[in-house]
DNA sequence: AGCACGCCGACT
DNA sequence: GTCGGCGTGCTC
């Protein structure tokens, strides 16, 4: 008989003597797919399947891994009540996989989630078992080295002396990277191989990831923040907890967390810090280093396949012990997770808009509450989510009030553009600077410091509109109008990547030469920069022009070596780095965002304004900050320049509450789409006609989304705004369940939904 | 999600 | 006459 724990080999026939049923049990087995639950399989008893166990499972002519969910017996023995299925009509789960087994709480994970965002239990499962590579133990890596002495009678092409030549130096390589410093195709390698002028040999394993020595002395810390990072330790193995750590910008809030995560080391436990936007993170990587003396483990979008099946395997098998991640971090299956970080709460990069919709700060602290430990939510501009749940008990707060080695705050002043109107250029051209705003970055520059100039527009300009005729430049997939990047010489939708060069003559009239620019983008600016202060050296910092961590980086650098004078950037700037002779800091349209519609515009202006506002006079060197503003007398520009903080979220605290918006009430939105704009009516009728009415329950829609086509979908939507104490979930799956979608139409829900897009 | 089966247009 | 389009349905 097959001994415990070891691999059972099957193929999902029944092993060569089909077991008497009492030997078999019943298995559920939850599979990667979008489907709505479990399928049972049956195992012999005596292989030892268990909850959480890797199998692979024969699935109509395929094969398919899955996870051991449940035994479907009873304590007693009976099969229980959902395993009604013939068992006759069952096939036999095939080999186990020598993985490590999926822990119960990453289980109970998959199925809160599930449950929460109304996404099929495989499809979240498929998010915890992201690399199904791994599953499988690593095979060694193969590599070739040169042979020597050389075979006799190799006639010595060209490229075959430069694949040699590659391979004399340095150790053995694998083939592909020797065939890409050499030149050549992978073939030429392949085939002195053959030859016997190269051979294979096995690389011996990449080093496992390094222990973080959390015994190494913290840096110095003032007393507030000693006192923070005593709070935070005691946390750690004391159950579940949710504590925001509240401190402004540069008062040193990373390496205060960074004890709590020392803490759980310390227990022998595992560390999750999440951050927004991993891709900007050198900055994050090397603090962590200076504390802990070697690298975390990353895990974002982009790691290398390798790399990605090494990390998900070390995490699963408890060997790496922190991880430093985006938002998909949140689901590897840690067996032993002791504290989780949610850096830069606030951010709207945890929202995850695609596939399974999630909030993964709103998450992470449910992934803490299920393993009982403690989740850190950092911010210096807590959403206000976090701090209603602080008010009302719910999570503790640690505040760290200063900026660490006391520079100052910067000065923060409106500049009203309907009074300071900015001037024509000398080039003809309309200018976007204020009289003020343009002295004070004159001022900054001749004082031989940096200046900052922030507007959220990626390109050169919003809209391009034809002179003779007013033809508005339009994607053809999208309502939205194309955006010029002059850089890339190209018209770009922001919505779905559509380009096209400019056309040469106006498509509607056929005038030549007319097109004109509305608006500004971040590279218009940089010209009105370099025309207005030819001697200083610009630079511009966009999703465009900052395409890795690396140009990241390197930005950063050129900054610090201060050979950068002005720097033009979209939010991309906004995220935390010390420049520290940044003393002039100019918000070209402050009014951008406030008039958005959606209900957290006016928080997400606030939060973005004064992560801009911070980058100014970090250190010795005071800040100004200039916000130029059509509406200077708006409760947000108000807080801004008096640096009322408490006042503005009491301002958007009563406004939510007035408004019967969140944190207060509820908000899931329902967003059907289909290209054919008649089919996506007939659904969004349907289903407006069974909408659930009840108390505390509202329907509002359907209306055109916002971006009533995007890449040729065309999209109507519904938000339900539930009273806190319905059962939200529920009544959506009952309503939803009712009308039958059409193969070609989506519909995705979204519950707590941010973006209103 | 795949991968079948199934019923209508342009091609060797 | 077939190859092939993707609409619908099923997978323990």
């Amino acid at each position: 008989m097959v001994p415990e724990g070891e691999s059972w080999q099957g193929d999902g026939a029944p092993p060569d003597a089909a077991p008497a049923e009492a030997e078999a049990v019943r298995l559920a087995v939850l599979l990667p797919l979008p489907l709505a639950g479990s399928y049972s399989y049956l195992a012999p008893a005596a292989a030892g399947l268990g909850p959480g166990d890797l199998v692979l499972v024969p699935f109509g002519r395929r094969e398919l891994w899955g996870v051991v969910w449940d035994r479907e017996t009873g304590p007693d023995g009976a099969p229980s009540a959902e395993a009604a299925l013939d068992t006759a009509r069952l096939k036999w789960v095939g080999r186990r996989l020598p993985a490590p087994p999926l822990p119960e709480v990453s289980r109970r994970f998959v199925d809160w989630v599930a449950a929460y965002t109304l996404a099929a239990p495989g499809a979240v499962l498929r998010m915890v078992v992201s690399v199904s590579s791994a599953l499988e133990p690593p095979k060694p890596q193969q590599a070739v080295r040169l042979v020597e002495p050389a075979p006799e009678g190799l006639r010595p092409t060209a490229q075959r002396r430069a694949v040699l030549e590659a391979a004399s130096e340095g150790p053995a390589r694998p083939a592909a990277e020797l065939a890409r410093a050499a030149g050549v195709t992978p073939e030429v390698v392949r085939k002195l191989v053959a030859l016997g002028a190269l051979e294979t040999v096995e690389l011996p394993a990449p080093p496992p990831f390094a222990l973080p020595d959390w015994s190494r002395p913290a840096v110095d810390f003032s007393a507030a923040q000693a006192a923070a990072a005593e709070v935070l330790r005691g946390k750690v193995g004391a159950g579940f907890s949710a504590t925001l750590l509240d401190g402004v910008t540069g008062s040193g809030k990373t390496e205060v967390y960074l004890e709590a995560v020392a803490a759980a080391l310390a227990r022998g436990e595992q560390a999750l810090v999440l951050l927004p936007e991993i891709a900007l993170s050198a900055q994050w990587l090397e603090r962590f280093e200076r504390r802990f003396g070697v690298a975390p483990a990353e895990w974002h979008s982009d790691l290398a396949p390798p790399q990605r099946r090494r990390t998900w395997r070390a995490v699963a098998e408890g060997e790496a012990r922190v991880v430093v991640g985006a938002r998909s971090a949140l689901f590897l299956p840690y067996p032993a997770l002791g504290v989780i970080v949610v850096d830069e709460e606030h951010d709207g990069a945890f929202k995850q808009e695609e596939g399974v919709i999630y909030h993964a700060r709103d998450m992470a602290v449910v992934r803490a509450s299920l393993g009982a430990i403690p989740v850190v939510l950092a911010s210096a501009t807590p959403s206000l989510e976090t701090l209603v749940n602080v008010q009302a008990g719910k999570y503790a707060e640690v505040r760290l009030p200063d900026r660490h080695g006391g520079a100052l705050l910067p000065e923060i002043t409106a500049i009203d553009l309907r009074v300071e109107k900015p001037e024509r250029l000398p080039d003809g051209n309309p200018g976007w600077l204020a009289p003020p705003l343009r002295e004070a970055l004159a001022g900054t520059l001749a004082a031989g410091e940096q200046a900052l100039l922030f507007l959220n527009r990626r390109g050169y300009a919003p809209l391009t509109l034809c002179d003779a005729c007013g033809h508005r430049l339009q994607c053809p997939h999208c309502t939205a109008w194309l955006v010029e990047h002059r850089f890339r010489g190209r018209l770009f939708c922001h919505h779905c990547g559509y380009a096209r060069p400019l056309p040469p003559a106006c498509p509607a009239c056929g005038a030549e030469d007319s097109w004109r620019a509305c608006g500004p983008g971040v590279e218009r600016l940089l010209d009105e920069a370099r025309l207005l202060f030819p001697e200083a050296r610009v630079a511009l910092a966009s999703s465009d022009t900052l395409t890795g961590p690396r140009a990241a980086a390197e930005l950063v650098e050129r900054l610090r070596d201060r050979e950068i004078d002005l720097l033009i950037g979209t939010q991309i700037v906004a995220k935390g780095h010390h420049f520290p002779h940044l003393t002039c800091v100019g918000v070209v349209d402050a009014d951008l965002g406030l008039a958005g519609g959606d209900l957290r515009a006016l928080e997400r202006t606030w939060q973005l304004l004064q992560q801009v506002a911070g980058r100014a006079g970090r250190d010795a060197l005071p800040g100004r900050v200039f916000l130029q503003s059509h509406d200077p007398d708006h409760p947000v520009i108000h807080a801004l320049v008096a640096g009322d903080r408490e006042g503005f979220l009491a301002y958007e605290t009563e406004e939510r509450r007035r408004g019967n918006n969140p944190p207060f009430t509820r908000l899931a939105a329902i967003i059907l789409s289909d290209p054919d704009p008649r089919r996506v009516d007939g659904l969004a009728r349907a289903l407006a006609r069974r909408a659930p009415r009840r108390d505390g329950l509202e329907v509002l829609g359907p209306t055109e989304a916002p971006l009533a086509v995007i890449r040729g979908r065309h999209r109507r939507r519904f938000l339900v705004r539930a009273r806190r104490d319905l059962p939200l979930q529920r009544l959506l799956r009952d309503w939803l369940a009712e009308v039958k979608v059409p193969s070609s139409a989506r519909l995705a829900v979204d519950i707590d939904p941010y973006s209103f897009f």
